[in-house]
DNA sequence: TTTCTAATAGAAATTATTTTCCGAAAAATG
DNA sequence: CATTTTTCGGAAAATAATTTCTATTAGAAA
């Protein structure tokens, strides 16, 4: 019936005709406009007793505006709320109908943009869930820890090698766990008491990696555990929990958002550590 | 009945009592756990039919953690979402009051919000800044090529690491350039014609990159450059350049919007060579 | 003052949503 | 392998929410 209609017009339209509204309906009117982030939440009858007025009121208010009724206004709000926490319909919208009109194929742009978005997303999310009290605690590890592991495998072994590069550049002791040789055994093994163990592990939680952390655990090693969901196999030990939710696309997950966060850890351990980063000074000479 | 528990202590007791769940359970936990954000608008049956089970496991999963039933369970998220709806993240805003108060040291999380701001900026000016010809051509060079070589060093090695990783999942010969044990050398001579050398190098432009550059050219080989700059050293004999201006952060760039380019060109090359992209497939199945 | 119209409240009906219940299946236990 | 316990699916029942309907009221016009 009202197709199609986005919650600011919605707006605008009852901004426009307010005048001619009954006295009742202004005040309908007004509660809407004062509460329009909230209206998805509430039910006809809290609205109702909120603007001290009778459902049907309600009901007579969203038809004066051309919907069925209160349920179909309500859903203007809904779709123009779902982008608040998170736009996940909006950017999922789009790798759908990407991929319905798979009649064209893609050009490698289309594709790369729509990466790019799914990136995107996956930030702003990490943006919104960050713990400030996880966040601490891992910082707090890495100021106090003087050796450290870092354990990743396969997709997530490049996130492993950063951290490892860059703390490089602190007084620490870093011992990357490549597994190099088939060795995961022999690196992890020399992990001790108030050591570090940075592990970065996704679904579908590496073996190695939940091996490495295994050993952590039995040599009471500090745990700083960088996954995908609190219910991962590694949370359960750890001293500290950061989860990423990567944005997806094509069925492939991003890497934007743990490397984000991890050089974001990274910068603020310098600042703890009051560091100058001055990560070009030396990459030159190197070798020379 | 159930009082005043917060959905971040409801999700610290899933988290615990997770292990101890019925697999279905376990299913719903995930999901609880990856949607808290939407979870109150959606009702039993849109959960549970998005986890593949009965409404009546959604209400056993609810009774499980001490609610009533689903409504009971619901209002916990619901009053954990109100505020968030306001807050409208819009990072050049949450820059701002970064720098608003930089009198007082930043908090860790503050530091955190402000690279993951820059790393969006980053992904946006990638976004904008996409060059077709560029793309079509790297893609091209990829599809075309059955030997690829990759290097790349120090902070860029990451991203040769994940390339490299990608890339063992279609049917070519993928050569990283490490640079173990200080060979350099050894690993980039074998390039020869019709090979592929993907560069990745940004100032100040690592000398072993450059030399293997330099290898690459000599053998006659196609090189793809991911580069700052169309100036850089490595672009001038380059078959392809794709040219990424990273955000920067505290005088520290970062590594979001290059990682992100070479995902996506990976799953460009995918889609162009038809594979099915299916990441978790063998991984867990490895080493076992 | 009366009459008419539009607005409203409230009850009733309808529809949607959640919860309960129970038999079947699966898993754990002896 | 049989038995007990737990888990699961599905339908029926209960509850909640929304919409419709109708009688009443307020206010304007005659």
């Amino acid at each position: 019936m009202t197709k199609e209609i986005s919650a600011d017009q919605l707006m605008q339209r009852i901004a426009e005709e307010y005048e001619d509204l009954s006295k009742q309906l202004k005040v309908i009117a007004k509660y809407v406009e004062e509460h329009r982030q909230t209206l998805v939440l509430e039910r006809i009858t809290d609205i109702a007793q909120a603007c001290e007025v009778q459902p049907s009121a309600i009901v007579r208010f969203a038809q004066r505006f051309g919907f069925s009724g209160f349920s179909d206004m309500q859903t203007v709000f809904r779709d123009a709320f779902a982008p608040a926490g998170g736009n996940v319909n909006n950017y999922q919208k789009r790798i759908r109908s990407v991929i319905a009109t798979q009649d064209t194929p893609l050009s490698n742009t289309q594709v790369t943009q729509n990466f790019i978005a799914a990136c995107q997303q996956g930030l702003d999310e990490l943006s919104q869930a960050l713990d400030p009290a996880a966040i601490d605690k891992a910082v707090e590890l890495l100021v106090k820890a003087d050796n450290i592991y870092v354990v990743a495998v396969r997709r997530m072994f490049p996130i492993a090698s950063y951290i490892s590069y860059a703390l490089q550049h602190t007084a620490k002791r870093v011992h990357l766990v490549s597994g190099l040789g088939g060795m995961y055994h022999d690196q992890i093994r020399s992990i001790r008491e108030n050591d570090l163990m940075i592990a970065i592990s996704f679904q579908p939680y590496g073996k190695e990696t939940r091996y490495c952390a295994r050993v952590a655990g039995q040599n009471k090693a500090k745990q700083l555990v960088i996954t995908d969901s609190q219910l991962s196999p590694l949370a359960r030990n750890a001293d500290a929990v950061l989860t990423v939710k990567e944005g997806t696309a094509f069925s492939f997950r991003s890497l934007t958002s743990t490397i984000s966060l991890c050089q974001a850890l990274f910068i603020a351990l310098s600042y703890r550590l009051e560091l100058v980063i001055e990560e070009t000074r030396d990459a030159g000479a190197y070798d020379d």
